[in-house]
DNA sequence: TTTTGAGTTGTTCGA
DNA sequence: GTCGAACAACTCAAA
């Protein structure tokens, strides 16, 4: 009789460098690897639309993956606990392996699952599979928390190497005899009616050889120049590894490993600045979740109770018109609407229409944050929640609030040639660059040439920026000496 | 305990 | 067109 161990995973769907995993073989017997749909523990939240076509694929390329290694992945639905209840006596395993979340709810799930499981005599144990350094490795002096990023960051580095990555297993174990899964398409993850998925299959390859790829690629073609090209949407500069590291793909420890590798391979030196930006983000990711972590009201509750008197306008329509990219600023439409159409939204990007909803529509950022995590293939709690509130004013290390975006220089800044707002606004193609970002301003002319007819194909701008910014301005300067 | 230096991403205005 | 300063003070973290 030979022990039998679980492997539950959650955000961490990949084989490499994976901890939890790792032990689980380690014990020898044999091991069931099971995903979980839990849509109904306590505080468990809605998948967005995005994120589940996401988990579809990636799900299916993580059963490819394991069956072609001789195992098979468990998929069961259901409250999180109950399942594993279950799975341990049908199995009868003896341990029951994770690697940990970071979100409120998850931690106390979680916390009570490990009690549970411990009480009926089973071995749990949990590792870390998804940050460079868990919450409570990096610390002031003082033994406190971060709430600053720069402090954080020279303290997280100063911790020493990290560990090499653990490699992919070779093969895994059969199960001694079947065991019900669920049907991944039975859990209708997919949209039906109407697929609007065509944009996100072009954009995507989910699943751990997709972001290997895309790792690649970054590493060969972009990080070079990634100081640069990072500000530019109309470029492929950035990672795009960002909704690969949300599923838990690839481990920011080996991305960290694999790109200093590359640098020091690279006798030319040339790779290293662009390196160091771009894992100075990761970062960030670490920096984000830590400040979940110990801010549990975070997704709720500004982390500046000065903002909890902020004039927040009600305002639906308005709303609906920056969902849909209509507010008649080009940049923020195009933004807008590549991220409905792709899941996803260059990160310059995110932040004029962040600041637009928020500053020049004075909406409430957790309104703005709620879109985000329903649209984007990268939702990820943490990170949207910290960068919603570092654009408010109201995070930790936030944005100074009168740093308000003009939404027309920041597209004649980075979007220079206007082949991003032409592509995702394709009613300003045929407009001139000079008038691209305000086409209000275009003589009669011009607008009729370019066969745009302001208010009918294209709308007008929904507020005026100037009028906009100098409200948020006064609205900043009431709440300056708010407690 | 007090002091000190520093703090992701911008815009506007006037010289 | 380019450049520096103003925009706000406040809080964090370390010495």
């Amino acid at each position: 009789m030979t022990d039998v161990s679980l492997y539950w995973l959650r955000k961490d769907l990949r084989l490499s460098d994976n901890p939890a995993l790792r032990a689980a073989l380690s014990r020898g017997g044999c091991t069931v690897c099971v995903f979980i749909l839990d849509t109904e523990s306590e505080g468990a939240l809605p998948i967005g639309a995005a994120s589940a076509w996401w988990l579809h694929h990636s799900l299916t390329a993580l059963m490819n993956e394991i069956e072609g290694l001789g195992g098979k992945l468990i998929l069961r639905r259901g409250p999180s606990q109950k399942c594993l209840i279950d799975l341990c006596q049908e199995t009868g395993a003896t341990a029951v392996y994770w690697n940990r979340c970071y979100e409120p709810d998850a931690v106390s799930r979680d916390s009570e699952i490990k009690k549970i499981l411990k009480e009926q005599d089973l071995l749990v144990e949990s590792f870390n599979g998804s940050l460079l350094h868990e919450p409570w490795e990096v610390q002031t002096k003082a033994g406190g928390s971060y709430g600053v990023f720069s402090p954080f960051w020279k303290a997280e580095q100063a911790l020493g190497e990290l560990p090499q990555p653990i490699p992919a297993p070779k093969k895994l174990p059969a199960l001694p005899s079947a065991i019900d899964s669920d049907a991944l398409e039975d859990w209708s993850l997919l949209p039906v009616a109407p697929d609007w998925a065509g944009g996100l299959r072009e954009s995507w390859t989910p699943g751990e050889t997709g972001a290997r790829t895309r790792l690649a690629a970054f590493l060969d073609e972009i990080a070079q120049g990634y100081n640069e090209t990072r500000n530019r949407p109309d470029i492929e500069g950035t990672s795009r590894l960002s909704p690969h590291l949300a599923f838990g793909e690839i481990s920011p420890r080996e991305i960290w490993h694999i790109a200093l590798d590359r640098v020091r391979a690279d006798k030319s030196g040339a790779l290293e600045k662009g390196v160091w930006s771009f894992l100075r983000e990761l970062g960030w990711r670490d920096f984000n979740h830590n400040l979940l972590f110990y801010n549990p009201s975070l997704p709720d509750t500004n982390y500046n109770s000065r903002f909890d008197a902020f004039p927040w306008q009600n305002d639906p329509d308005a709303v609906t018109a920056w969902e849909q990219g209509k507010t008649g600023y080009p940049l923020v439409d195009a933004g807008m609407r590549e991220l409905w159409h792709t899941g996803f939204m260059h990160n310059r990007v995110r932040m004029v229409v962040a600041s637009f909803l928020i500053k020049h529509l004075m909406i409430d950022w957790r309104v703005g944050e709620a879109w985000f995590r329903d649209t984007l293939v990268d939702a990820d709690l943490a990170n949207n929640v910290a960068n919603w509130q570092w654009t408010a004013g109201c995070g930790a290390d936030a944005a100074p609030y009168f740093r308000i975006f003009n939404p027309i220089g920041q597209g004649e800044k980075f979007d220079p040639d206007g082949l991003y707002i032409r592509h995702w606004v394709p009613e300003l193609k045929n407009m001139p660059t000079k008038y691209l970002n305000k086409p209000w301003e275009a003589p009669p002319d011009i607008l009729k040439t370019a066969g745009v007819n302001l208010g009918k194909t294209y709308p007008k701008p929904i507020v005026s920026h100037i009028q906009a910014r100098n409200r948020a301005l006064d609205a900043y300067n009431d709440i300056k000496g708010a407690a």
